[in-house]
Parts: C-alpha cells; structure tokens; sequence
DNA sequence: TGGCCTTTGAAGCTT
DNA sequence: AAGCTTCAAAGGCCA
C-alpha cells in the first residue's frame, strides 16, 4: 500500500494529487515578496495570472499534470469581485483592476505592516500567522525564510486573529519533524514535557497551549478544530458545549480492538475516548448531528395519538438514527483551518469567495504542507471507519428529501 | 427560511 | 474503468 513518505499518505490517490500540484507549490512558494502579505496576495495574483497565461510558460509537464482548466473559471473571478464590491462598495479603486477577481490584492492596507505604535498591523499579522501556521512544527520554520519573523515575535502582542489551535491540529495524528511523515510515532516514554524532536524539555505549559501563539482565553474555542472532537485541548473543547449538555456523543462507538490500538497509538492518553464511547471532554463527534436539528421538524409537536403507529415508529427511528457526517477531506480540513485567516485578511466573509481564495492557496501548498492535510484526513476517514463501520456515504444522500436537478432528472435514476 | 454559491476530495452510482 | 453526482464546511446573499 503506498504510502507519502511511507509514512501513512493516502493510499486513496492523494500521492497523485500531490504530484500534480507539486511544481505549482514549489514555484510559487519561491514568489517574490514572500515574507509579506502583498507577497502571499502577490502569489494569488501571479498564480491567477499563470492560470490563464501559464499554459505556455510552463512546463509542458506541468501542463499535462493540470486537470483541465474549467470551463467555469471566469464566472469564480466574477463571483468575488462581485463579494468584495459588495463589502466595499466605495473601493471604486478597485475598478479596472487586472485582477479584479482578487481585489483584496490591493487593499491598501497591506503595505503598512505596522501601526504607529510599532505594533504589527491586523493584517500583517494575520498573514504572517498563515505562513506559519505550523510552526509549532520545529522544522517548518526551517522551511521559511528564516528572517522573516516568526509568530514568536508576534506573541507579545494580541493577535487580531488567534490561531486555530492551541495545539497544532495535526499534532495529535502526524509527527512533525523532517520526517514527519515518517510512520514512527513519538516514543512513548518520552513524556508530553520532551520536545521528542530536541529531547529537551519544553517549559511548562499551561493546558498545552501552543507555545508560538498565545491565546486569549476568551479566544480558545471560538475557531473549531478540525478534528477538535480529537484534540479536547485539556478542558478547553473547540465545540462548544450546549447548555443542556450531550447526549452520547458516540451512539455507534464500539471500541474495538484495532481502534484502541489505532488511537492509543495516535494520542496521548488523554486523548483515548473511554471504552464506554464518552469522550472524555465530552465533546460529541463532530460528524455526528441531530436528525431532529436540521431534518424535518421533531414529531414531539404532534399528538403521538394523531400519528400512526407505524408513521410514528418509522420517524422515532430516524430521529434515532444519527445523521452521521461524511470525514472531511484534505481539502476541507485545510479550510477549516484557514478560512478565519481568509476572513480577517481579506475582510471578505462570502464563503464562496473565501473558497475560492483557499482553494487558489491549497494548489500554491507545498508537497509537504498538502500532505500533512492529506494524512489528516486519511486518519478522519480511518478513524471514521471505525467508528461508523456500517456508516456508508450512500446514507447521507438526498436524506433530506430534496432533489438536486430532479427537474433534469439528474437523480431520476439514482435508486436509494 | 431554505437553497445557492464556491472550493477540493472521497465515495457511490451509472454506463 | 471512466464519468457523473452528492456531500462534507462556511456564511453571505437572494427569492
């Protein structure tokens, strides 16, 4: 089975989108300006201009790799400089911008990285926080331009837009080093206080937090992680807790052996959900949803004396029924990461065009950055499995009743 | 209020 | 096997 860097990559075809987009990456991680935000924005806009210009210029390799571009493409640009005049309906400046697709490329803003009282500015921060946003990772900054300032330098100052993560999302699934990819987890006997990568021992941390990005407390949470249902950050759940508490959170868990092998072996104790399937935070699975919530009203309205036997038992049992949520892909977690980033940057808050930003940087990611993404998500999935091992995706189709294109019978055929 | 938009990837189904 | 469809997240927008 093969596997990034034998080290656990997804075996599900992520190697070949990892190769597809590796030239792209490296080319445009070595844009001028990188180290900046006009060099990030920059990156947006000479790779939107390669989009459409670089069929020739780049290599026919690249060329070849590159799913064909979409036919839709001009119709994306359209849709967020539409989003952005619509947020900035004075920025006529902005009109007659070759990029006009990204206008946020020129917000001017962006030039001033630091406010008059020295301090960096929102968004300077807010981008240099993106370009490290792993760097709790010890070799990532070695990936970076060393003399560009790290988040460290920013800690002392309250960031506008608080990492994601206390603890670095992939921190429970993947070993971060040079060779993180590599199968070996950290040595059991190191403990939790043992920089594995250094053996040094880190200072002591309250509740773990991220070291690089100091948190607010009121800030903690307010981002989910992405696999904050695995990560319970010491008491500090990035889901919130409704207040009447959880129902179970695990209603198909069934600890078995492989899976308590499989998280025993990727998280630390504190981590392992209870064999009795409560989390120990208590934090419900993310991919778990109340069918009541966003599926037909609850049929507790109605007089069970008015509803049929059979009608009543048949809803009592999709209101049983959990809707289970499908793992999140490599892609969505990389925008669940980074969307609130997007956001505070670019000011844009249409999720479509944020989507379009992020799906424009997820192609401009490195081999190594995407494939931290991918295993990520092949442990969502492997996890996910064990989990729900009867769960199907098929369950999630159309359970809503809806049916997308059934004028054009689109689902016509679809039998389920 | 519910669906659309927009992205990528996984999975399921059809041909 | 290839191609198509749906669904994951997100939040503003619109009918």
């Amino acid at each position: 089975m093969p596997q990034l860097n034998s080290g656990g990559g997804d075996e599900l075809g992520a190697n070949d989108e990892l190769i597809r987009f590796k030239d792209e990456g490296e080319q445009e991680e070595k844009s001028p300006g990188e180290g900046s935000a006009e060099g990030d924005l920059a990156d947006v806009k000479s790779s939107l201009v390669n989009e459409s210009e670089n069929h020739s210029s780049d290599s026919d390799s690249e060329v070849e790799r590159r799913p064909p571009p979409r036919e839709s493409f001009e119709k994306p640009r359209d849709y967020l400089s539409e989003a952005f005049r619509r947020q900035h309906p004075d920025a006529a400046f902005f009109k007659g911008s070759p990029y006009a697709g990204y206008p946020f490329l020129m917000i001017p803003d962006l030039g001033g990285h630091y406010l008059p009282n020295g301090a960096l500015s929102p968004s300077a921060r807010t981008y240099l926080q993106m370009k490290w946003p792993l760097l709790d990772a010890p070799s990532t900054a070695g990936l970076k331009d060393a003399r560009s300032p790290s988040p460290a330098h920013l800690s002392n100052k309250v960031p506008v837009v608080q990492h994601p993560h206390h603890m670095h999302p992939l921190t429970p699934l993947i070993t971060y080093s040079n060779d993180r990819f590599s199968p070996v987890t950290p040595p059991g006997h190191l403990s939790p206080e043992i920089d594995p990568k250094t053996g040094i021992p880190r200072p002591p941390h309250p509740s773990e937090l991220s070291p690089y990005y100091p948190l607010s407390p009121g800030a903690v949470g307010q981002i989910p992680h992405p696999l904050g249902w695995l990560v319970p950050q010491q008491g500090q759940p990035m889901y919130s807790i409704p207040p009447g508490g959880f129902r179970h959170p695990y209603p198909a868990l069934a600890m078995n052996a492989s899976m308590s092998s499989l998280v025993s072996s990727r998280f630390s104790p504190h981590m392992v959900p209870p064999h009795h399937g409560l989390h120990t935070s208590g934090i419900p699975h993310p991919a778990i949803v109340s069918p009541v919530v966003k599926q037909e009203p609850s049929s507790g309205n109605l007089s069970p004396n008015l509803n049929s036997k059979s009608s009543m038992s048949v809803k009592k049992e999709e209101e049983k029924k959990p809707h289970i949520k499908k793992p999140l892909n490599a892609f969505m977690l990389y925008m669940k990461e980074m969307r609130a980033k997007v956001v505070a940057e670019c000011t844009l808050k249409e999720s479509a065009a944020i989507n379009q930003i992020l799906g424009r940087r997820w192609h401009s990611l490195s081999r190594e950055e995407q494939a931290k993404y991918y295993e990520l998500a092949r442990k969502e999935r492997q996890l996910h499995s064990q989990l729900y091992p009867t769960w199907s995706a098929r369950d999630n189709y159309d359970r809503s009743g809806r049916n997308k294109g059934s004028c054009t019978g689109q689902k016509d055929h679809v039998k389920w």
